[in-house]
DNA sequence: ATCTATTTATAATA
DNA sequence: TTATTATAAATAGAT
């Protein structure tokens, strides 16, 4: 049967008990400055790790010298510090407090400015998705909404029958004429005089767009409202 | 079998592949890193480290801070007292201190996980967007891709049809005989003999889908591919 | 400090 | 950089 209960998942808080909470601590540390020297040896890097226990006594280890990477540190951040200066300290302090705090102000603003951005995202994808009735089968719509699409499609087939012609003629260089020739296998002459098919090229241009269903209660309006192409 | 050799046993000695080396540095570094950040929660002990990449960039870890550590360090910390200055005044500026460096952790954090969760939207809403190339103008549609639209919505009508004729029937309380008659304003009675309009109730059913437009090279594909409604 | 039984960290790989 | 997976390491709890 099992000697021990092994190793047992630890809560993430302080520990309590004053008798494993010495025992960890020096068993993490020393864990602690064997990953620093591993990391030193595997990669080159140089490190510097200090230490204060509880019990306030000082640990250190440094490669190649804590002195010698903690300057290097000192050096590149805010500037040095008179050793001996009581002045100097007290400032270094407040400047590290008004840095923090700035720090943390920039870190709310851009918090607050990242959260209302990722709820704006989602609202618009909720939103969308709930407008766009027509998106759901068929099956499912009911025969006002039928009509309705049934009306979209017409106009937007007609739509992409001029669209056709309009780049056919394009990569035709200009040479309309052949047009009939030219047509890509899979594409069926437009059955002209058809009901839905009328005025190919009727403008060509038709900014504004083809559709205006009228928007109806309650049952979410829009198939391609005034939209060249499908969606919103 | 398995699909990786896992862990190997590494030499305690300077790798020598670069690539290797960067991801190792930087998993060691985050994990050495993580260690640290236990260490204080754990035992409440204050910890700096310092690491210079092999790059020579810097990286830090500090609590309270790698300043408030490494000064205590270098000057065993004399609580520094001028005459009027009492432990008091220290003490609060402490707490004050890591309070801050708490909240500013915590915000970090957040801001980590609101920013990836926002980019998580955009790059799907990007996505998504870049996929259903039918959802632009239909100006700016390639003949190919209008040649697919076209094929899409010929379907989409006869299952447009078809779904009115069902709900028309339904809506008559079974008396399909008299479909013809109740047809809504609106609804033109389908041209039926011509080219895209052909077999309504061809079926009832359909359960998978109409359309099964091929896929093509680099035009992107869909148009409502397999679906009975709109949209992918 | 020593000994397990487990939890973690990560090397190799995609 | 991130994810996966098989292993190597670290370590909680008890001695």
């Amino acid at each position: 049967m099992k000697k021990t209960k092994g190793r047992q998942r630890l809560p993430m808080e302080k520990m309590e008990k004053q008798s494993n909470l010495q025992v960890t601590f020096s068993k993490r540390r020393s864990g602690l400055f064997k990953k620093a020297s591993e990391l030193c040896v595997l990669t080159g890097a140089e490190v510097a790790v200090v230490v204060f226990s509880p019990g306030n006594k000082v640990y250190s280890f440094g490669h190649p010298f804590v002195d010698n990477v903690v300057n290097r540190f000192m050096g590149q951040n805010p500037p040095i510090v008179d050793p001996d200066s009581n002045q100097l300290i007290e400032f270094q302090r407040d400047t590290n407090l008004r840095e923090l705090n700035a720090q943390l102000q920039h870190m709310l603003n851009q918090s607050e400015m990242e959260k209302k951005r990722g709820e704006e995202l989602e609202n618009a994808m909720r939103a969308s998705q709930m407008q766009n009735w027509w998106e759901a089968p068929v099956e499912e719509l009911s025969l006002e909404q039928l009509q309705i699409l049934k009306t979209a499609l017409d106009s937007l087939e007609q739509d992409v029958e001029k669209a056709t012609q309009v780049q056919m003629a394009k990569a035709m260089n200009h040479l309309p004429y052949f047009a009939g020739m030219v047509a890509p296998v899979g594409i069926r002459p437009v059955d002209a005089g058809e009901g839905g098919s009328s005025s190919y090229y009727a403008g060509m241009g038709t900014p504004g767009g083809i559709l205006s269903v009228k928007a109806d209660e309650g049952t979410g309006s829009n198939p391609f409202r005034y939209c060249h192409g499908f969606g919103p």
